[in-house]
DNA sequence: GTCTATAGATTGATAGAC
DNA sequence: GTCTATCAATCTATAGAC
């Protein structure tokens, strides 16, 4: 069954997409190289200029493409467990060694655009949309306010960074613990004391 | 009064890791080239070279000059204030809005050495190092078990990601209820529960 | 110990064939 | 829509003058 011209171009975005994530991972921003980007896809550079106009184009696109992948994977995350603590353990489990497709290279690849962000204004609007969106989606899970997700969010980050340094520094355990004991403070208010 | 060798020496060395500082921060340590590092020192890519090798050298070097500095940083902080309270909330302070050389840039450049590190094993040994030497003290500082201040430090890292990408999205007061309620779970087994 | 000059490789991007 | 060929710019690193 032949393709169409459509389903042709269709495809060469996805194939650039899913090399740029492996790629980048792997090599960072600075160090995958346009033509190491479409080699990875089994293109040529000419189809990438084609469909994204130049690399920061490529690399817009992606942040564009995994905003509703991270969005549904937290979802669909949610859908699967049902008390808060065992949704909790399952967050946890999944961040630090994701599932699906590119393993834990998107760990990587998140710190590399979070970078990137922080020096193209554009990239950054996006990126914070995509935090601002994981936060919403984490406190509607967990039924706690947003500013609670934030916290969660933040102990996962800086627990996985250190982790990659060093396999050791972080127990499985601990890390529970503190995420447990974050959530449980939800009801506090901010301004109890001083 | 005429320098020694030896004083011009450490003189260019100190330049060119301030410059490596402050340019790679600005521009990543790709996008740092090594004419970029030499002319920010006031001198060129000849001196660099004779001084570290290569460019890796100078990111190594780099790494353990900042390695002795976080620690006498953390250091000096606790000596300053008195109760628990207190020194978290300076070193909250401090954290996202560094007082001393090189301001908010030293955050980027922690996370462009992480990544770097990520990348090569020698330095990975020495951020992995870094990070082992500050959860230490901290744990010391403020009298916890260092698998709590493996929990503020994350924590930390996490909100100030954030905080970089919408200054809006974390809180100061939400933070330290963050942290406090970390420090205040100190007491707890982490097998308490499942 | 540092600088100038330069070699050799790689980069992002463009033009034209198909 | 994609590929081939290519240009101009930039990069790391080296060699020799001082």
């Amino acid at each position: 069954m032949a393709k169409t011209q459509q389903e042709r171009r269709a495809d060469t975005r996805q194939r650039l997409l899913t090399a740029a994530r492996d790629v980048i991972a792997e090599r960072g921003v600075a160090g995958a190289s346009v033509d190491a980007l479409a080699e990875a896809a089994d293109r040529t550079s000419g189809a990438l200029y084609a469909q994204f106009g130049n690399k920061d184009g490529l690399l817009l696109a992606l942040l564009d493409h995994w905003k509703k992948a991270t969005a549904n994977a937290i979802e669909a995350d949610f859908e699967a467990t049902s008390s808060i603590d065992e949704r909790l353990r399952s967050l946890w489990a999944n961040f630090i060694n994701p599932p699906a497709d590119g393993g834990d290279a998107w760990v990587l690849l998140e710190h590399e655009l979070w970078l990137y962000a922080g020096r193209n204004p554009a990239a950054r609007e996006q990126v914070a949309a995509r935090y601002a969106d994981a936060r919403e989606d984490l406190g509607a899970g967990l039924a706690v306010p947003s500013e609670v997700a934030t916290l969660l969010i933040a102990l996962m980050i800086g627990l996985e960074m250190q982790r990659r340094l060093d396999p050791d520094a972080v127990d499985d355990e601990v890390a529970l613990v503190g995420l447990r004991t974050l959530l449980r403070a939800s009801g506090m208010d901010a301004t109890q004391e001083r």
